[in-house]
DNA sequence: TATGAATGAGGCTTCATTCAT
DNA sequence: GATGAATGAAGCCTCATTCAT
């Protein structure tokens, strides 16, 4: 529904209908609109922030022969999150836009924005360490954390419109193959030989 | 006030108040709140169109002597459409987030439709002339507009989010100006020498 | 429109449009909602009341040989100031179901209801005169002048709702002459020798 | 509160007031201002058809001796059908006055005039029935129907504006005995002797 | 005389949330 | 644990009416 709809045109009533349980039983198990939003929001969160910490455990372990092998694993950080739930994965872009004007209870607004911060510091640390590694080319790692996140959001974001539309195009895949190629062309350090191709 | 509440969340009071004009002026104008929505929209809609034109004359013209210059040009039509009024561009995605808020009028939806899909078909006769005239690398058009697009939408709506907070960053520039590097680097084709053949 | 749509529904905008001239401008004729709706009744109200009068001048000259004449020409006043302006005939109509709960000007609802007080008492004296004369039957005059009013509104009422409808009926004349027969045959005296046959 | 005040003039703010309860409760039981209001005019509609289909009846099973006594059952059945409820059978009248309010749900205007037409042909039916058991004139069903209709609507309406006023008549009563007598008088056979013929 | 633009007041409807059972 | 019924608050929109020109 949230997905469907946004977060504010989503009513009770009709997640109510959807879950096949009455409203009054909806806020038995979640205390209010809000605390449902999050609650479905959180998990995904988290495991982008696994995800990741693989990925740190990786570089730390030196498990990354090449620099385009970090790079897609940290793209692949975003795609399997997103893959294991994408419509819960969408709403976190929903909760975004929506500006949390709303007063969120302070509790679920600091938990959420600490878990997101944590999820940036990693990929920065990642990045970090990839240069140090010479993995990755000399960059400001604030930006290029930016760049990845920016890109597949805003991917997945604008082929989830065009498939909405009749004609939608499908190709997801594919477009995020190529983001994923772009990045590790433009970001990766070519190895004095060995030169790797992407799959 | 869209941009900063999104669609559902800004209220007509609240709009009329921020103009300093009452409600029933703003319905004056706009038949409602749908159509203010909306006549927001276009004009930014259009300027891409036009700036995209821009592009496709030139390359045309073959003004282009490096696909360097190309891709800037087809990123800068979005980042000058963008700059011109970056609120109202906002808003563009939060109406294609809202999921086509409620019924809109049929005739806007498609009128704005139309507008949208001939953008995405500029860019990708621009991209396609581009790999003719050898200036880009060989690529699917459609997926590389797509990368396009969702590198550059994907990075407003992030720096946007992140300068809402109160640490929030304001590096949209820097970020942007390595987005452009790397769509660049990854996509223009290096010259030999001079390949360019007039006509 | 009041009589299309009802005084409420009927809105000063459409009123303005439909005269093809601009709001202000009815302001300026017209002091406010109620004084242009009264403006409307009040002449059909006065039609009335004049073609009674005539009646009743005809009755007290002696001029109606038999019941049945003196019954119609009552009738045919109310059907002749319907014809001259059925529109706003229905209107009274409209007015008085409108419940007068908007407290009208004090003048014009004052004038008004004297107007509509004084037609049906001339109604009443008339049929006072017509017993006494010997031309109707013995019947209390507040009853009588209340069917025949009753029948005649009842009637047009019900043809119009039914001519709204596709397949409508047109038969508002004929309906009228049945009910005058009726009113005729019910309450005329039968004069010893010639009986009237109404055509 | 819609025979009060019209069906435009009463809001639910004092619908519901009046009922005792909060606005958004009214909105539980009724999906929208015209569902109420509809679903009031519904019984009673279904009553008057359940009048006449007793005098329907009883006539095809030869009850009525007399033509008079067969007029005055289908007045009755008017009659009744208001008594039971003045109120609502008056809003039938504002509901036809009010020009089918706004565009009514389709379903709903559909169900009615259905309803309504039901009804008229079940009076014209027996009309008929009582022309050719030489209860009633020879005359066309049609007009004769409209005219029953319209008096006793007219008369109620005329008599419902009066009682309004300070110096309201309470007549309705005696006026509806008067208008039933001349409907009786003007269309009723008189039978020479018994002229029933069984069967 | 005529009008585009403006507005205070108010109407219908919906929503998140809570009772009472 | 589960729910039909209830509601305060608020949102969109419209209307009669008036300015300013």
């Amino acid at each position: 529904m949230f997905f469907l709809k946004g977060y504010t045109k989503a009513t009770m009533d009709e997640i109510a209908l959807a879950a096949e349980i009455s409203k009054p039983t909806v806020y038995h198990y979640f205390k209010s609109k809000d605390d449902l939003f999050f609650s479905l929001m959180l998990p995904v969160v988290e495991q982008i922030g696994m995800q990741l910490e693989k990925v740190r455990d990786n570089i730390l372990e030196n498990n990354y022969a090449t620099g385009a092998l970090l790079i897609r694993d940290m793209f692949q950080a975003l795609w399997k999150s997103y893959s294991m739930a994408p419509d819960i994965f969408r709403i976190i872009q929903i909760f975004q836009q929506s500006g949390m004007v709303r007063e969120w209870n302070p509790q679920i607004r600091s938990s959420l924005n600490n878990k997101g911060r944590h999820n940036f510091k990693l990929a920065r640390q990642i990045t970090e360490i990839g240069i140090r590694k010479d993995l990755i080319k000399e960059t400001n790692p604030y930006e290029y954390v930016d760049v990845l996140w920016g890109l597949f959001v805003g991917i997945v974001q604008l082929e989830d419109i065009k498939s909405r539309e009749p004609q939608g195009s499908r190709y997801l895949q594919k477009t995020l193959d190529l983001a994923e190629k772009i990045l590790i062309d433009a970001m990766a350090k070519e190895k004095a030989r060995e030169k790797i191709k992407p799959g």
